[in-house]
DNA sequence: CATAAGGGTTCCAGTTACAGGAAGGTCAAG
DNA sequence: CTTGACCTTCCTGTAACTGGAACCCTTATG
């Protein structure tokens, strides 16, 4: 299969899978032109990590959980710490985009959007609020 | 004042500030030694983009907030303007991490995390979804 | 006066996960 | 034979810095 199709069937840019066999992701075959020819195996190695990717998991955390999808003798408890781990990551990473939304949400809605000069969101910016040397 | 005392007063790291004086964000004045040489302003700028960047504004979006906090004629819309696109892009990154979250959540309860190699949520990762073609 | 500590300076590389684009080889069809 | 749609590699750029090397300036101290 050349990278056009399982590109198409992986639902990933080809850029993207080059990309990941750049980094050492995938390994398909070459060949006589050159062109790389993808297995089976590749293209589900792919979908794999569009999905991981999907659910927001690093590059390399996705290393991590391919080598324990082809480890049949691996333990579970290494695949749910990696999750456990991401997952604290997403819910630190909510928590601090909703404390911005609050204070952007305030700022909007106090701000008359007009001709005039006056805006609290500038007088917000503007304050003062590191200097404790 | 040097560096690193504005470092502290404006709460951000020197390298920072180099940084921001490289993109032209601030343009402070220079020592006959060749150090940098900050203004009240310059110290008043800093804490503004420190604080519009905690706000998770761009770095360009800061360059233009910084533009209208120095413009005494500007239009609050301007400013409004600006800050609701913000926070529209801020929505929809909750949005998304939300769904990686229930996602995640569910796949981590469904998991025993033991020492056997049955794993759910390697499970879910290599189902296919992406095949349309 | 030499030196050591603690500033400051520039410049270059690395980070994340690709995307865009140039230059050029390959393949099937008309 | 040429055209168009593929494919290849390689280089650059993205965002917003951070780390580090190599080197200069200043001040205090023995």
């Amino acid at each position: 299969m050349n990278i056009g199709d399982v590109a198409k069937h992986a639902g990933l840019p080809a850029k993207t899978i080059r990309y990941y066999e750049d980094i050492g992701l995938i390994q398909p075959d070459r060949g006589t032109n050159g062109y790389r020819d993808f297995s089976e195996n590749d293209l589900h190695k792919l979908r794999f990590l569009g999905q991981a990717r999907s659910l927001g998991f690093s590059i390399e955390d996705c290393r991590d959980l391919l080598a324990l999808y082809e480890d049949k003798d691996r333990a579970s408890a290494d695949v749910k710490h990696i999750t456990e781990e991401h997952l604290e990551k997403i819910d630190s990473k909510i928590t601090e985009l909703q404390a911005m939304r609050r204070t952007l949400a305030h700022l909007v809605q106090a701000c008359a959007g007009d001709d005039r000069p006056d805006c609290p969101i500038l007088a917000d910016l503007a304050t003062a609020r590191a200097d404790p040397a």
